[in-house]
DNA sequence: ACCCAGGCCTGGA
DNA sequence: TCCAGGCATGGG
């Protein structure tokens, strides 16, 4: 089915490393795994999206998981017109990015696993994971075995840190072990998180032994949806320092700091990439 | 070989 | 409270 958006960009998104499990597989065309599904996406046009799903799971799934309520336009406008150059620029490059409604548990994994590692490094630890502890999914005939689900906290509890080392996470083996077992074990109850603030989400989960301030920030960001919070990462931290000499004021954006912090990202990676 | 990556933990000032 | 060093691993 078609989505008609003009904020709505798969290469973007795919490439502003909130999600690890979106790829290209040719020239506009991309795949996810999420929520349990395979799911293919095309960009027919810079506003045209075409999703390989009916329109009934796509009300049921997908317009949710890609935030298509919220006016992202609004927002990008305001920045381009702003009286921040560099905010100008960076909205104006990233205006496709979308801030996910991913699942919480796979966000907390994920971003455990993203400490001091590049993000091709997290995607083929993430698909690791994913491959030996994941459900299957059945994408289509001839593709049985192809593709699994992130698995759940009761799959990831039963790993050992002996199977997790030859996935190559390396010392965040007990992290994740630890973590999963947090949740499957109801230490850490998620619909309770879900309903908490920020504040508290945060606390709770920098309880876990391996999450720490910024993982924290992503994981409340992209698994719970706090998008008025704004993770500093070291390219985060670079932008501060070097475009804003420490003096960049978040209270401008409050409530809509993460995405801000999205649009930034994205840009300053893509300008380091060119050079 | 050296440095960096969507950092965190520990131990010592 | 703040800082240094260590940490597994892969890629440039």
């Amino acid at each position: 089915m078609l989505i008609h958006n003009k904020n709505f960009n798969i290469q973007q998104i795919a490439d502003s490393g909130q999600c690890f499990r979106m790829n290209q597989l040719e020239a506009n065309r991309y795949c996810l795994i999420a929520l349990g599904r395979y799911l293919e996406l095309i960009q027919r046009e810079e506003a045209v999206i075409e999703l390989s799903c009916s329109e009934a799971e796509y009300e049921e799934l997908w317009k949710d998981y890609f935030d298509l309520e919220y006016d992202y336009h609004h927002l990008v406008e305001t920045l381009r017109t702003g009286k921040d150059s560099f905010l100008q620029s960076a909205a104006e490059y990233g205006k496709g990015i979308r801030i996910l409604r991913q699942d919480f548990f796979e966000m907390m994994i994920s971003f455990i696993i993203s400490q001091n590692k590049n993000i091709p490094s997290i995607k083929s630890s993430v698909e690791a994971l994913c491959r030996r502890y994941g459900t299957p999914i059945i994408a289509a005939v001839g593709k049985e075995d192809s593709y699994y689900a992130f698995p759940t906290p009761q799959q990831l509890a039963r790993a050992t840190k002996e199977e997790l080392r030859e996935l190559k996470v390396g010392y965040r083996d007990e992290y994740i072990l630890q973590a999963s077992r947090a949740v499957a074990d109801g230490l850490l109850d998620l619909s309770h998180i879900q309903s908490c603030s920020y504040e508290e989400a945060s606390k709770a989960l920098r309880q876990i032994h391996g999450i720490g301030e910024k993982v924290a920030n992503c994981i409340c960001l992209y698994g719970l949806h706090h998008i008025e919070v704004f993770p500093i990462d070291v390219w985060i931290k670079r932008i501060l320092e070097e475009v804003y000499r420490n003096e960049f004021d978040l209270q401008l954006y409050e409530g809509q700091a993460g995405i801000i912090q999205q649009y930034m990202f994205y840009y300053m990676r893509s300008m380091k990439e060119k050079v």
